[in-house]
DNA sequence: ACAACATATCTTCATTCGTTAATATGTCAA
DNA sequence: TTGACATATTAACGAATGAAGATATGTTGT
């Protein structure tokens, strides 16, 4: 138990933001991913190339921006066949969303 | 009205982020100024010098840190005399973190 | 105006990030 | 197993960022 960030420390005393909170932040701080983002409107379910091309990148960046959404918990993915659907993780994003509240309303 | 950046955009249509949510992920996205926002518990004021006191950090930094902390609507700062007292901004971060909030409502 | 203090800005350098091309892994069909 | 397709990973390079020191701006008292 010597690695802090093995365990998102869950409602602790101090309301320090998460890893996971961090990887969040970090996701949706950058306008490549917030445009990325809207493609999922509605629930939709999109796979890489889909991304790639409706977002106008490659398929290796679309790849990689969906990894870091996903490591963010913003997106969900599933295989389906060759393909990896990607969707938007309303669950997860409503969590990050509720420490970050409660982190604002401690340091605010 | 050609320059898109000069106002938030409101409640339209596209639930795109506005600039001012961009730079507030921005500042809440790194660990040092996460970390200095902790000071600001409870309402209190800092000057610069003892921020970069309590956070460890020089007075270089911590001037920068919170220079973007204010630019993210995280924190405000008044002068008084020879200091400049920072301050959580309560009411910014709700906006933003509302403003994020029907984001990720209409793209997830 | 000058000195002393507090903050902001500038300069520099190391690090990180974003992007692309190339390659590797994984899946299905024949 | 081989070939075709979809995704993930790696390497490499330019751009942006973070941090520290030096300097500039601003404020107060004398």
């Amino acid at each position: 138990m010597a690695d802090p960030a093995s365990h998102p420390a869950p409602e602790c005393a101090l309301p320090q933001l998460s890893e996971a909170t961090h990887d969040f932040l970090k996701a949706l701080a950058h306008p490549s991913r917030q445009q990325i983002m809207l493609l999922f409107a509605r629930g939709a379910e999109l796979s890489v190339n889909q991304v790639a091309e409706l977002a106008g990148i490659g398929q290796s960046n679309a790849s990689q921006q969906l990894a870091l959404l996903r490591r963010g918990g913003i997106v969900t993915a599933r295989r389906d066949g060759k393909e990896v659907l990607y969707r938007g993780d309303k669950e997860r994003a409503a969590q990050a969303l509720a420490e970050l509240q409660s982190y604002l309303q401690f340091c605010c």
